[in-house]
RNA sequence: GGCGGAGUAGCUCAGUUGGUUAGAGCAGCGGAAUCAUAAUCCGCGUGUCGGGGGUUCGAGUCCCUCCUCCGCUACCA
């Protein structure tokens, strides 16, 4: 039985279309999901839509349609999305469905039999006119002493009945994960807080609302919907077939990651083990908060409005340049800054600059002095074992970067080699030899040719276009583009196509 | 307020358990080469390593203090 890797993106709230920090989570999860399969394991990779919960309520209203009416205009927009960024996700759940109410049910029942869930009375601001509840931060407290909600309509205080987590009851357990499983939170920053959080105590968790009818229906007691996170986290599970087909779950079940933003580490390293643990389910073995993107040292906000927009910037540049730049520029973890002319420079010197030229001059050289066949790599000289010894050890460098979500450093291992590639380009001179040393000439063509093979293999997870075409140039067929292939050069003699540029360069759009 | 993190070249950052002249990439300047998408290669940085004090033969790297910035401090995916 194959090695197998389960990893997901947080479901987005499409209570408005996507944004790039959206495209950001989904493109980091994809380089990793696909570094897993090219590295021979059997993934699934799971994103998708949380298209109930109050803020779809309170967007919906304002805009005069229906909650379903919102989410049926801006759900495809992320699956749009998730197409034109090119990712390789192996499903996109949206918590309408079937599969997902039943799931979020059959966790509810499996904590209630376990003694977790308990009916109480749930006490908060609520505004009659927003229909909702606000906490007390997004309250604003008038002058005449009145507290009102963010649309300006006053709350008031109000109880309603609610089914509760005993949350409190896992404190210990919880302290026991962290400690027994440093890596289940990471970067370890956020470990720090989770744990502290944990220490200050825990409270009970509200679960149900009957002031909303737009969620899933809490099982046997159909005036309550299920309030936000146990139906939101359970997306995990509904997605590799439970409760349902329960062998699929033991396969894909536990997750090897949960890939989310930093906002929301705690309900996915407090509450989500809990309700796991409640309900006899093992917990994900690790859970990574990614940074926020700013743009050009602002943080993005409506208001502001300089919001970038993921379409925008595919059309303008392509999802590869996108794919690299977000990877290549953000220590994966971090907060990133957005600025174009990073853009352009990060994504010219790498893959036009550097890995796109040396393919089209050692190309172009094959083609025209090899009779455009692959040339033989041997016999080798001290520089080319140099070379090829670096080169080969990329596999352990990028495997160990991307087990511990080190994108950024994984991707510039690679091009670290690159570079190293075109001083031996550059210090080889085929040109010269051309003249002086033909046999030579082809040996260094044929090095460099095979460089660019590992290379392109390499960075199949984070450009998998701009790399399938490289591989195309060196007629690498395609069932022959695994990290497992990397040991099987191309056979020397093998006609190679017409060669291409095959990342042109950007420039700066007139306006943006 | 409490807890935690960070302040290193114009920009983004590396800097193991303290040890020779503090590094990389990008940007900039000069040169070489001409196979190539004017791409590539080589050379060039007197940086108060946030300020001050201390420990030590020796500190960016440990301790104290101050300044600045950021994160967390429960019901928001």
């Amino acid at each position: 039985m194959s090695r197998r890797f389960t990893i997901s993106t947080a479901i987005s709230y499409p209570n408005g279309a996507p944004h790039i920090g959206h495209a950001y989570e989904l493109i980091a999860a994809d380089a990793i999901a696909r570094f897993k399969r090219l590295d021979g394991y059997d993934v699934h990779f799971s994103t998708g839509t949380d298209e109930h919960g109050q803020k779809m309520v309170e967007t919906a209203a304002k805009e005069g349609i229906t909650p379903a009416e919102l989410a049926d205009r801006n759900t495809p927009l992320f699956r749009k999305m998730a197409e034109v960024l090119n990712t390789s996700h192996d499903d996109f759940i949206t918590t309408r469905e079937p599969r997902h109410i039943e799931a979020s049910q059959a966790i509810w029942r499996a904590m209630a039999a376990a003694g977790d869930i308990y009916l109480g009375q749930y006490g908060g601001w609520y505004s009659v006119r927003d229909e909702a509840f606000f906490t007390e931060s997004e309250l604003t407290l008038g002058e005449d002493g009145v507290r009102r909600a963010p649309s300006g309509a006053p709350v008031q205080w109000m109880e309603e009945p609610s089914y509760f987590f005993r949350l409190s009851a896992f404190e210990e357990r919880l302290l026991a994960l962290y400690e027994a499983h440093p890596e289940f939170v990471g970067p370890p920053t956020r470990r720090n807080e989770v744990v502290a959080f944990v220490k200050g105590g825990l409270r009970d968790l509200s679960i149900s609302r009957t002031t909303l009818t737009w969620g899933v229906p809490v099982p046997d007691d159909p005036e309550h919907v299920m309030y936000v996170w146990v139906d939101a986290l359970t997306n995990y599970l509904t997605s590799v077939g439970y409760p349902d087909d329960m062998e699929r779950v033991g396969r894909f079940w536990p997750a090897d990651l949960h890939v989310i933003g930093k906002d929301i580490v705690r309900f996915h390293t407090i509450y989500w083990p809990a309700f796991l643990m409640s309900a006899g389910i093992a917990v994900p073995r690790r859970v990574f908060g990614h940074g926020f993107l700013f743009n050009a040292g602002e943080k993005m906000s409506k208001s502001v409005g300089n919001v970038l927009d993921p379409f925008d910037l595919v059309s303008a540049f392509g999802a590869d340049p996108l794919r690299h730049y977000m990877l290549r520029e953000v220590p994966f973890g971090q907060d990133g800054n957005y600025s174009v002319e990073g853009f352009i420079n990060r994504v010219n010197a790498d893959l036009a600059n550097d890995i796109g030229n040396l393919a089209q001059r050692s190309l172009s050289m094959i083609a025209k002095h090899c009779g455009g066949v692959m040339p033989a790599t041997g016999p080798r000289t001290e520089a080319d074992d140099a070379l090829m010894a670096r080169v080969t050890a990329l596999p352990d460098i990028c495997r160990a970067a991307i087990d511990e979500q080190a994108l950024h450093t994984a991707l510039g291992s690679v091009f670290e080699a690159v570079s190293e590639a075109n001083r031996y380009f550059a210090g080889e001179a085929p040109w010269v030899l051309r003249k002086s040393d033909p046999e030579r000439m082809a040996v260094v063509l044929g090095v460099t040719a095979e460089a660019l093979r590992w290379f392109a293999i390499l960075l199949q997870p984070y450009v998998p276009q701009t790399a399938s075409d490289l591989l195309d140039l060196l007629a690498v067929p395609q069932e022959a583009r695994a990290f497992a292939d990397l040991a099987t050069p191309v056979a020397a003699g093998t006609p190679l196509p017409a060669p291409r540029p095959i990342v042109p360069k950007l420039e700066e759009p007139a306006a943006s």
